[in-house]
DNA sequence: ACTCTGATGTACT
DNA sequence: GTACATCAGAGTA
């Protein structure tokens, strides 16, 4: 979809609001993060390799990554080598399903790694498009949102590219 | 509330 | 060998 084409500042707080849904469960987007090609904390920083491949793909499709060897993250790409990073999701759909994959059902999906878990996304979704019935992600823009600096890089950690709903309790850290 | 640590795959020097 | 877009559990307070 050409909705996504985008820079990745663009396209991020255009998600939040969104409404995920992966295979019957999810929600609604409150946390993203943006990566560009010129970020040195972004994956497409040094170019083109295997795990990033989809990075550079078609914009609407998913990117999908293992961190620390344990969680996976997921990543909607826009331009090529822009991604942006869905860090939290206000749980709507399929909330049986998702407290059964979480360890901790207190926390469903407040944290990158613990979305995926609990959406049960894995490597095998990297450059899935969304779009079809298993893995929808429908657009609806916020009015405002709120921004601050990433978290868990070191890397230009400064830049103000982590995005949020105003007020909401589905954050993985207050802004 | 906070700080510390173990877990562990993949990409990079 | 080292760094990493993290999480959970244990410890201190």
């Amino acid at each position: 979809m050409s909705d996504f084409a985008l820079p990745a500042p663009d396209l991020a707080p255009l998600l939040l609001g969104a409404r995920l849904i992966v295979r019957g469960a999810g929600g609604i987007i409150t946390e993203t993060e943006a990566y560009t090609p010129d970020d040195p904390a972004s994956h497409s920083f040094p170019g083109q390799t295997r795990r990033n491949a989809s990075m550079f793909g078609p914009a609407g499709h998913a990117y999908v990554y293992r961190i620390y060897g344990l969680h996976w993250c997921l990543n909607v790409v826009g331009l090529p080598g822009h991604a942006v990073l869905i860090r939290a999701l206000e749980p709507t759909e399929g909330l049986a399903q998702m407290q059964a994959r979480r360890r901790r059902p207190d926390r469903l999906t407040t944290g990158p790694g613990m979305l995926a878990e609990a959406l049960g996304i894995t490597g095998q979704d990297d450059g899935r498009p969304f779009g079809t019935a298993d893995f929808t992600l429908h657009l609806s823009p916020p009015g405002n949102w709120l921004t601050g600096p990433r978290i868990g890089i070191t890397k230009a950690a400064d830049w103000p590219r982590r995005y949020g709903l105003p007020g909401s309790a589905h954050l993985s850290r207050r802004f």
